[in-house]
RNA sequence: GCGAUCGUAGUUCAGUUGGUUAGAACGCCGGCUUGUGAUGCCGGAGGUCGCGGGUUCAAGUCCCGUCGAUCGCCCCA
């Protein structure tokens, strides 16, 4: 590489290979689950106006403070990279006037940006899926939100992973909770850590969450939220945790879990890989998935009507660095011409083969050991051989890979005898699950 | 924003106490009398050792800076 051949910017990746099935994979998945529960697609602009961010989000989290991509156009608007979805969408539902869809399910995905130093997991352009269920009050439309992560996760093959789930009641219980950790923590401020006391200005719920041995020590006896909780607030939450239970979803009480975010109310949550578990390791220092919750006081901080929702989001690369290893689908089919004067017949084969609906690829570098060795490599089921005497009689010659096997078939008849082959392989690997699947019976049989 | 480790062919790495033309494997390209593969054989291309400066007779190797990656803190998905 020359000297002057540019970089990709700090904390932006070029996906391929292996990461790239994968993270196809996790977007793929989502959109198979999000319609098993009804959840509309839509895409949102990657920049916004910079109040739209800063106004709800809170002037002093850190992601408004510090980390966002802002500019100025050159109309002299201020305007802003988008760091997360959730605003952005609940400006679109209030400048659209989608009042008219509430309860509206809505999901998307993209990329979001942060100026941050990018570790493992963590990344300037970074992608999310997101789901956001907007003008629903009801604990119902927690319970089914977190219902499809829960199941998204499943269907992604992701273990080890664990919901948290707190609650951080109604916007008074909120506040009132805050007082009190303020009152807490500010009668021992000098013992804290300089990280704490910082956060006891800005974010005293974030205390809670400290690794600091120094702060350790008084997280025991802080204020718990469930002693400010009002009733409403504590009959919300114990509607979600029921709902929970009977969606079959498995979930963990942490008293400690606070959101970021100013706009979050009632519900929060997190999937956290479980200590010690793959997952954990996967991630290194990025523990959590997937987060979100409650932000009943949103629309309002935008200037519109009081609209209770709830969404969240989960990072793509973390799914992706959990979900394994994924390969490009193999090739079905190779065609191989003899030489240069049969490959506009190869063309013209290939091109029918691939609108019946065959993955098909054309070999025509190299001598005929490379081109079999490399239809071979890729996976082909069966090659298509053209040569002069084919191009003559019209018949090609169709050699089936695994078994050797070569005949002189018409085209029609190339196509009947690859359906037979896939279908055998598929077969093949439904008999394979199904053994898989009778094997774990017999072995939960013995447990009991 | 803070602390730490690392940076050599396309990739994964080796490179002795600083010492002549920087190596391997895989990958890539060509060939093995040009109509047949899945462990074969022969040959070839490809690196100003991240970048810039310094010490030295001599730097991939030591020092400083810078950029990037990784690990932890912070924050978050």
């Amino acid at each position: 590489m020359s000297k002057n051949t540019p970089k990709a910017i700090r904390g932006t990746q070029d996906i391929f290979g292996a990461d790239a099935e994968s993270f196809a994979f996790v977007v793929e998945t989502f959109e198979r689950v999000r319609k098993l529960y009804r959840f509309r697609r839509a895409e949102f602009p990657v920049f916004e106006k910079t109040e739209v961010f800063a106004r709800s989000l809170g002037e002093t989290t850190d992601v408004v403070s510090k980390e966002m991509y802002s500019f100025e156009d050159r109309g002299g608007d201020s305007l802003t990279l988008r760091p997360e979805f959730t605003a952005g969408i609940a400006r679109a539902y209030l400048s659209n006037g989608w009042q008219q869809h509430a309860p509206l399910k809505i999901a998307t995905h993209g990329p979001l940006f942060r100026y941050e130093r990018p570790q493992k997991g963590r990344y300037r352009q970074f992608h999310q899926i997101d789901a956001e269920i907007i003008g629903a009050g009801e604990p119902q439309a927690d319970v089914e939100l977190l219902a499809m992560a829960d199941h998204l996760l499943k269907e992604l093959g992701i273990e080890g992973v664990t919901l948290h789930l707190n609650t951080l009641g109604d916007a008074a219980s909120r506040d009132a909770w805050r007082a009190g950790l303020i009152d807490y923590f500010g009668a021992v401020r000098g013992e804290l850590s300089e990280d704490s006391q910082e956060r006891l200005d800005k974010n005293p719920l974030r205390i809670l969450d400290s690794k600091d041995p120094r702060d350790k020590a008084f997280l025991a006896d802080a204020p718990k939220i469930d002693a400010f909780l009002s009733n409403e607030a504590l009959a919300f939450f114990d509607s979600v945790t029921k709902g929970l239970d009977a969606a079959g979803v498995k979930w963990k009480r942490a008293e400690a879990l606070v959101r970021g975010l100013d706009y979050y109310r009632h519900t929060a949550f997190e999937f956290i890989p479980d200590e010690g578990s793959e997952a954990a390791k996967a991630l290194g220092a990025q523990s959590t998935i997937l987060g979100g919750g409650r932000y009943d006081g949103l629309m309002e901080s935008l200037g519109g009507p009081d609209t209770p929702a709830v969404g969240w989001a989960a990072g793509i690369e973390r799914l992706t660095m959990l979900v394994g290893e994924r390969n490009q689908e193999p090739v079905e089919l190779a065609v191989i011409p003899l030489g240069k004067d049969e490959e506009l017949k190869a063309i013209e084969v290939a091109q029918s083969l691939r609108l019946s609906h065959f993955a098909t690829e054309l070999f025509v570098r190299g001598n005929m050991k490379k081109r079999f060795n490399r239809a071979d490599q890729a996976g082909a089921k069966a090659a298509i051989i053209i040569g002069a005497d084919e191009l003559a009689s019209g018949l090609l010659q169709f050699k089936d890979l695994k078994t050797g096997e070569q005949t002189a078939l018409s085209l029609d008849a190339i196509i009947e005898r690859s359906w037979d082959l896939r279908f055998a392989d598929d077969m093949e690997a439904m008999d394979d699950q199904l053994s898989e699947l009778e094997q774990e019976v017999r072995a939960l049989g013995e447990q009991d």
